[in-house]
DNA sequence: CGCGACGTTGATTTGCCTCAACGATTGTGG
DNA sequence: CCACAATCGTTGAGGCAAATCAACGTCGCG
């Protein structure tokens, strides 16, 4: 006997969970939105998305950790934006003007994701107007972190953008390498080593 | 005689234009939205928002230039974002969550906007679908927009920084005072000086 | 006219990057 | 299970881009 899960019925709980928290939610939403999107499973490291491409979805990540990334001509990588758990992640700019990314998007750690093409977004838009406010809203949180994070590179130092970072999201510190968190803060790799040494020095003298 | 125009027909047709380019809008639309907004004029250094206040609006600018600073603890003035002509400008943070913001939102030259409120946009949320949709992709180019902007700190120079915004938007380094273009690509007004200065020079070079 | 806001220029300082060499840890194939 | 490589993290020396500080033009406006 075989058992496998009906194309109707993929787990999206974690999607209409946190759709719940923005907008309401209808058993018949649920369906149209079912039919309309694919969950798929991507190895570590793997890539969605890669410079030259033109991206085509908008990925939500059920479980693990995405990043979007890019490589300077130093060879040093920055990350624009991660995904953990329950955050939407996708290039818009590629995907609204269907032009070339240049871009990386890549599974920081083994993730599930719900894939929503823009094609499928596009028909949503008409059926479900609850997931058009849904999204609108996650889009203005999305910008409005984005401002937020630009104010921090403007009035701190660096370490002390480590450190904020560190005191607000202490279990992502823990998840991804130092050196992708490097990148994504503005700086080295050298740098935050440098940073964690002295704090550990600091450690131990309190505690002597 | 007296002349006037009447609540309903504000000057719209500027919003009502840039709106078109992104979703199709109705003559029925319209009018709710006539009835859900207002058209306020700004003066020249006026604030619509400081910090300690709940943030009410959206605002979309019809004339003029506002943007959106914050002021560091040595004194200068960072712009978050700038909004000319056909531009929505707010603080989602505080708009969202009706919590207090700390930026100050204030008309860079005098400038005449349409005030959405978010009462106002909850209600339109329900009645417009097509106004739901237009703002979903207004934030989602605004996120992509703001992300751009940090790839460019990532990997220019302040040199190229200030060379690039100059090629791409020479008008507007026009028509905003110096300290300000500093501020939002994240300099001195110092640095700012002597990077026009070394050009000029360069540019007298070429003359003979 | 005189004041204040804005821009310029030069001297000095510093935070962070670069480069280089060396540990530690992880993962993989024999 | 071990050997070995690759990846990731650490540490130190030296350099540079941009900030800071200070003083002086210049323009617009009451």
């Amino acid at each position: 006997m075989i058992f496998y899960y009906p194309k109707v019925m993929p787990a999206l709980t974690e999607l209409f969970d946190h759709m719940s928290r923005f907008v309401p939610v209808s058993a018949e939403d649920k369906q149209v939105l079912t039919d309309l999107v694919e969950v798929r499973s991507v190895r570590k490291k793997e890539h969605l998305l890669s410079p030259g491409e033109i991206c085509h979805a908008n990925y939500f990540v059920k479980k693990g950790c995405l990043r979007m990334y890019f490589i300077k001509d130093n060879g040093l990588e920055h990350t624009l934006q991660f995904a953990l758990e329950n955050w939407w992640i996708t290039d818009f700019m590629s995907l609204e003007n269907r032009k070339p990314t240049n871009m990386y998007l890549q599974a920081v750690e083994p993730a599930e994701v719900v894939v929503l093409t823009k094609t499928n977004m596009d028909i949503l838009s008409g059926q479900v107007p609850q997931m058009e406010r849904y999204l609108r809203l996650i889009a203005e949180r999305a910008f409005a972190a984005s401002l937020f994070r630009m104010q921090y590179f403007f009035e701190l130092s660096v370490e002390s953008r480590y450190e904020q970072f560190n005191r607000r999201f202490p279990e992502f510190v823990q998840r991804i390498p130092q050196y992708m968190l490097a990148g994504f803060l503005g700086f080295t790799p050298e740098v935050l080593s440098k940073i964690r040494s002295k704090k550990r020095a600091g450690a131990r003298k309190k505690l002597g």
